[in-house]
DNA sequence: TGCAAAACTGCAACCAGTGAAAAGAAACAA
DNA sequence: TTGTTTCTTTTCACTGGTTGCAGTTTTGCA
C-alpha cells in the first residue's frame, strides 16, 4: 500500500526489492502525470480515469496510492510535517520558544525550496493549483490545520514545564496564521520568491513582538 | 435563488409575498432536517435524498438553496461575516489596530451566543460534528480562511496609512490563527463554555503582546 | 518449483452534483 | 377573472469520484 512514503525494505539489507521500486516508480508516474494533466486541462476536467490511463494502471489501483484526487496535489505533505515535529522534539539546550519556532520555519523554507525529492521542479505550478482550486484550498487548509495541531504538540512536549498545551497552541496559530494570511494576500498581485519571503519574515516578526507593535 | 440571505420584498411595500415565504420555510426545513439527520444518522450516512424528502423537495431542488452537503451546516456564515465587515468599517475616532481587533472578536462572540436566527438552538450539535466531519472541518476552515481575508481587507480599508494590505493580513491572521488553534486543543477534552472563553482571550492576548512574552 | 503475501484488475454499486426541458405556482396587468 | 410573464420546482439523464468484492497476476522466499 501508498501510505509509507519511506520505503519498506525487503529485509536487514539496504536496498529495496523489485516489488518496492515498481511502486515507487508507480507512485511517481501517477504524481507527475495528475499535475501535467492538471496544468494542461484543469483540474476539474481531468478525470481519475485519465491519469490513471497515463500511469498505466486501472483507476482501482490509483486508490491504493492516494486516498482521494485531491491527495496526489499534496504527496510530500506527511514528509514536510515529520521534519517541523523532528525539528522541534530536538530542542536545542537553553532554546527559547521563539528561538525554536523560527528555526521550525527556516528549515522548513528550506525544505521548500530545495525540493528534488521526486524529479519534480515545478513547484510553481502546484502552488498556483492549490491557490486556484477550491477543493484544493480547502484541503491544503485541513492539511496544514492538522499540521498545526501536531507542531502544537511537539511544542508542548518540548517545554512542558513552561507552556501550557493550549499556550503552545496559541504560538504556533498566531505564527503560522499570520505568516499564511500575509502571504496569501502578498500573492493576489505578482510577486518574487523574494518578495514573499522578506513579507513572511516581517509578518513573523510582528506576531513575536505583538500587534500591540503595529497601529 | 436561495443565494441572497436577506428577503427580496415584492416591491417597496415591507411585507415579504407568498413565494417569499415558501422559500423561506423551505430553507428552515431543509436546515433543521438536515442536521437533525446528521445528527441520528451520522453526517456520511445521510444521503441528500433523504434530506430532500425531509422538506418535501426534489433532490434538485436542494441545490437551489445550498451549494453543497456541506453548506446546509453554515447557513449563517455570510450573515456572520457581514457582521465582522461591517463592525470594522465603522472604525471608532482614536481607535487603535488591536482595540478594534478586540471589539470585532467580542462582537462576533456575542452575536454567536445569542443565536436565535432560525429557531435553531442546537448550536452545539454543530460544533460537534464540524469538529468530527473532515469534509465538515475542512470546509468550516475554508470559510474561516475566506473571512479572514475579506476581515484583512477591511482591516486595511479602516487604517490605509497605518497599515500595509500584508500587515493587516498578519494581524488578523495572527489573532484568529492563535485563538482557533488554542480553542481547538482546549477542545480536545471536555471543557465548559467558560474555560473555551478564557482560553480564547488568553489566546488573544499572547497574540497582541507578543510570542516573545513566551518562554 | 511451489506457496503465501502483496498488488492489481474489472465490475457493480452508491452518491453528490449538473444540465436541460417541461410542468407548476405566484405575480402582475388588463 | 383571465391571460401573460416570471420564478421555482420537478423529472430525467448523465458524469465522475469513491468503495467493496472477488478473482488474477506478480513478487518474495523457501
Amino acid at each position: 500500500m501508498g501510505s509509507e512514503t519511506v520505503a519498506a525494505e525487503t529485509e536487514a539489507s539496504g536496498a529495496p526489492g523489485l516489488r518496492e521500486r515498481k511502486k515507487q516508480r508507480t507512485r511517481q508516474a501517477l504524481i507527475e502525470g495528475a499535475l501535467r494533466l492538471f496544468d494542461e486541462k484543469g483540474y476539474e476536467e481531468t478525470t481519475l480515469a485519465e491519469i490513471a490511463a497515463g500511469a498505466e494502471v486501472s483507476t482501482r489501483t490509483f486508490f491504493s496510492y492516494f486516498a482521494s484526487k485531491e491527495d496526489v496535489v499534496f504527496f510530500d505533505t506527511k514528509e514536510r510535517l515529520q521534519l517541523a515535529v523532528a525539528t522541534i522534539a530536538d530542542r536545542q539546550p537553553d532554546e527559547t520558544v521563539v528561538g525554536m519556532l523560527l528555526r521550525v520555519i527556516n528549515k522548513s523554507f528550506e525544505q521548500a525550496a530545495s525540493y528534488q525529492d521526486i524529479t519534480f521542479d515545478n513547484a510553481a505550478l502546484r502552488v498556483r493549483l492549490i491557490l486556484t482550486e477550491p477543493a484544493l484550498q480547502a484541503r491544503a487548509l485541513h492539511l496544514l490545520f492538522d499540521s498545526q495541531l501536531h507542531m502544537a504538540r511537539a511544542l508542548h512536549g518540548a517545554f512542558p514545564d513552561r507552556l501550557s498545551d493550549t499556550d503552545a497552541a496559541a504560538a504556533v496559530g498566531a505564527l503560522i496564521g499570520g505568516i499564511k494570511l500575509s502571504v496569501m494576500v502578498s500573492l493576489e498581485e505578482e510577486r518574487s520568491i523574494e518578495d514573499v519571503w522578506s513579507i513572511a519574515r516581517r509578518a513573523s516578526e510582528i506576531a513575536i513582538s505583538g500587534l500591540h507593535t503595529l497601529g
